[in-house]
DNA sequence: TTACGCTTAAACTTG
DNA sequence: TTAAGCGTAA
């Protein structure tokens, strides 16, 4: 058999993964090796020379773009479509076989999923129940407790009970919570994994089944995994068979969700004959990019060890770059990205990256000045917009009627007169009689329980959901969602809305139609478990809306300059990368300096970063920052520190060229009159401060006074020049 | 019931 | 700086 199109442009390692027999294997790649490609040369190579059956074949990815890319990628190769394989997210897998085996599972047929956003909410209505000051127990704090127990398979029985008031509050919160998932029918991110797991666990038959089905399990990022991950993958292979996993262990950043990077080591103790292969050559970066990232990582303890290197040459030096303020940092890379785009480079091969999402207002400001266009990355998603929410839980009404985190959400919205008082009676109703606030919402009316005003408009909501569900019953679906949007009086809502905002939801409520439509004619009924004979759309569409999220709606089709965090970054790759906001306390984060362990997380993102630049990397730092409308005076990262001095440049040391280029430009002109002498950026020494950095100076005479920073005296002072007896250094 | 002004606190983020 | 929660007034 001819096998060289899979095998061709492979180098020794990658073949050898791609072509190991099977049986559990792990796959260590590095960053840029090439690990997408061999996940799906290998599901080809199962297809063709182990002569595999589609059927046969799970591929598990943690994003849904990764599992579109995946699949894209071998229905290209195979040159068509794969029905039978499936590909998806643990949580999309987990979906689909709770979907088909909803009665083993113990769910409602039409059970929905609860997106953080409605888990955080349906908490805070526990909490208020059971009296429970917010302030005390805040609830994402609470959903973050509640989903780590689910990662590592924790029932509330299943939590030991250490006589700590805190612990039993936990769980005592966890217990009535889960039971107001029960009784509504609703599934967290969190359960859909549990759920799927105990499904297996708890019907032989079942795993019988699927374990036979599946002989080949491949597993991406797996670095990645979370305890109940791991093993639902170990219960589906049963500790053998054909275990293809593929991760990095220095790119694992997700330790904060629960991931586990032992999970990597642990492989191959757990799977018995498991063999390893490194992908150790780097495709993407020069030689300089590369030595910076492994003297960076080597600073982590505990690694699985792994050398990455190219055939490429050293390329440009590493550029960093000491800014004055966070606007000179945008000011200078905004500067070296226009040189770029003046030099015939592409917007959109320039990355600027950083640690957390306010970071990119500054930049953001400096592009529009510059009329560079631009595309920022993460923010609110599009099925998480309060409009799209609003409309989705009327859907879910619709679709069931017992979901109480809809009914509380669009009971008065747009505002009926339903208020507080009467939301509380039916709560508890609803409490006492064990059912849902639509069952209460019933009986109260039933029992005149309810006073005149407070009853018609409660009549009033139910009949609308009622006629909604009649009305558009057997109808195409975008059909019904414009229904819900319309007689629900949403979008008049959003129309008179008085805020500039109003338009653009109104927009996003057209585009919920649209979505819709687009969604039943092309996602695949198989693949989102609808049944072909009878297809439920709604639920399948309301599924979809929470599983995923919307990523990338929106124009992208303008070349444009990239903007994201780090974390967002990881598995892309930029020709040239800036990573700004170099800073202790910034990155690392304040919060993970003190362990080691966060630190190390910190570190491996630092990594992440720096392996995306192909060709020229920046690191940028700011003398000074406003954090929160507070002044700070951070020092440099220590991962800065952590490359070796002669692979960067720094690019303020060069000979000062005033007056021939522009860069970098000061930051803070000097107040008219001010000293000559004292400018931003001079080091000076205080006879008790000791050497410290001018940051400002204004007024002038008698009057001028600068701001200094003094590292080793606690941070910037204000000083009268006059009389401070500055020494210039 | 709703609207407005004050206080408080603040990563990263797939599903 | 901004967004969300909360108490008070309309």
């Amino acid at each position: 058999m001819d096998v060289s199109w899979i095998l061709d442009d492979l180098n020794a390692a990658q073949r050898a993964a791609v072509t190991a027999p099977l049986g559990p294997l792990r796959v260590l790649a590095g960053a840029g090796s090439g690990k997408t490609r061999v996940l799906t040369r290998r599901i080809a190579w199962l297809l063709t020379v182990e002569n595999a059956s589609p059927w046969s074949i799970l591929a598990v990815t943690f994003t849904n773009k990764a599992a579109a890319e995946m699949r894209g990628r071998v229905e290209k190769m195979l040159d068509q479509p794969i029905g039978g394989l499936w590909i998806g997210t643990f949580h999309g897998i987990a979906h689909r076989l709770l979907r088909q085996h909803w009665q083993e599972a113990r769910l409602p047929r039409a059970f929905q999923i609860l997106d953080s956003d409605d888990q955080t909410r349906l908490l805070k209505r526990v909490l208020r129940g059971l009296n429970l000051d917010e302030k005390k127990w805040p609830p994402p704090q609470v959903a973050g407790f509640i989903n780590r127990c689910k990662d590592e398979i924790q029932r509330p029985a299943d939590l030991a009970d250490d006589g700590k008031p805190v612990q039993r509050q936990y769980r005592q919160i966890y217990t009535l919570y889960q039971q107001e998932c029960e009784r509504g029918g609703l599934v967290d991110f969190g359960e859909l994994l549990l759920r799927a797991y105990e499904l297996w666990r708890d019907h032989p038959d079942l795993q019988a089944h699927y374990r036979e089905r599946f002989q080949h399990v491949l597993v991406d990022e797996f670095q990645d995994t979370n305890t109940i991950q791991y093993q639902w993958v170990r219960l589906l292979s049963g500790g053998r068979g054909d275990v293809f996993i593929v991760g990095d262990d220095d790119q694992c950043v997700y330790g904060w969700r629960g991931s586990k990077v032992e999970n990597l080591q642990r492989f191959a103790d757990d799977f018995p004959g498991a063999q390893t292969i490194r992908l150790e050559q780097n495709y993407r970066s020069t030689h300089n990019i590369l030595k910076a990232a492994n003297a960076l990582i080597a600073h982590n303890a505990g690694r699985l060890g792994k050398n990455l290197w190219t055939a490429d040459g050293d390329g440009e030096p590493i550029q960093i770059y000491d800014a004055f303020n966070e606007v000179d940092e945008a000011r200078f890379v905004v500067e070296r990205v226009r040189q770029w785009v003046e030099q015939g480079g592409q917007r959109r091969d320039a990355a600027i990256l950083y640690r957390s999402n306010a970071q990119s207002r500054v930049f953001e400001e400096t592009l529009i000045a510059a009329a560079l266009p631009y595309r920022i990355y993460g923010g609110l998603r599009f099925f998480e917009r309060a409009e799209i929410k609003d409309a989705l839980a009327y859907l879910r009404l619709v679709a069931h009627r017992d979901d109480d985190p809809s009914f509380e959400r669009v009971v008065n919205t747009p505002p009926r007169a339903i208020g507080e008082r009467t939301v509380d009676l039916l709560r508890e109703a609803a409490r006492s009689r064990g059912g849902s606030l639509w069952q209460a919402a019933l009986g109260l009316l039933a029992s005149g329980g309810l006073s005149g005003r407070a009853a018609n408009a409660v009549r009033g909501f139910l009949n609308l959901i009622e006629a909604l569900d009649r009305d558009s019953h057997g109808q195409p679906l975008p059909e019904r969602v414009e229904q819900v949007i319309t007689r629900s009086g949403l979008r008049a809502m959003y129309e008179q809305a008085r805020d500039d905002k109003g338009e653009m939801r109104v927009e996003n409520l057209e585009e919920l139609v649209n979505a819709s439509g687009d969604f039943i004619t092309h996602a695949d009924p198989v693949v989102v478990g609808v049944d072909p004979d009878e297809p439920d759309w709604l639920n399948a569409f309301l599924a979809h809306a929470a599983l995923e999220s919307g990523q990338g709606q929106g124009a992208a089709g303008e070349d444009s300059v990239q903007l994201m965090t780090l974390h967002m970054a990881k598995g892309l790759e930029f020709p040239l990368v800036f990573l700004v906001g170099l800073e202790e306390g910034l990155f690392p984060h304040s919060r993970s300096t003190a362990e080691a362990r966060q630190l190390e997380e910190e570190r491996r993102l630092a990594y992440v970063g720096v392996t995306r630049a192909q060709r020229q990397l920046y690191l940028c730092h700011a003398e000074r920052r406003n954090w929160y409308g507070r002044e700070n005076y951070p020092s440099p990262s220590r991962f800065v520190r952590e490359i070796p001095a002669e692979l960067t440049h720094d690019v303020r040391a060069q000979p000062k060229r005033r007056g021939k280029t522009p860069l970098p430009a000061p930051p803070v002109a000097a107040a008219p009159g001010a000293p000559v002498g004292l400018q931003p950026r001079q080091r000076v020494r205080h006879p008790q401060f000791g050497e410290g950095v001018v940051l400002e100076v204004e007024g002038a005479g008698y009057h001028a006074r600068a701001k200094v920073n003094f590292p080793t005296a606690g941070g910037a002072k204000w000083l009268v020049v006059a009389y401070a007896k500055l020494e210039v250094l």
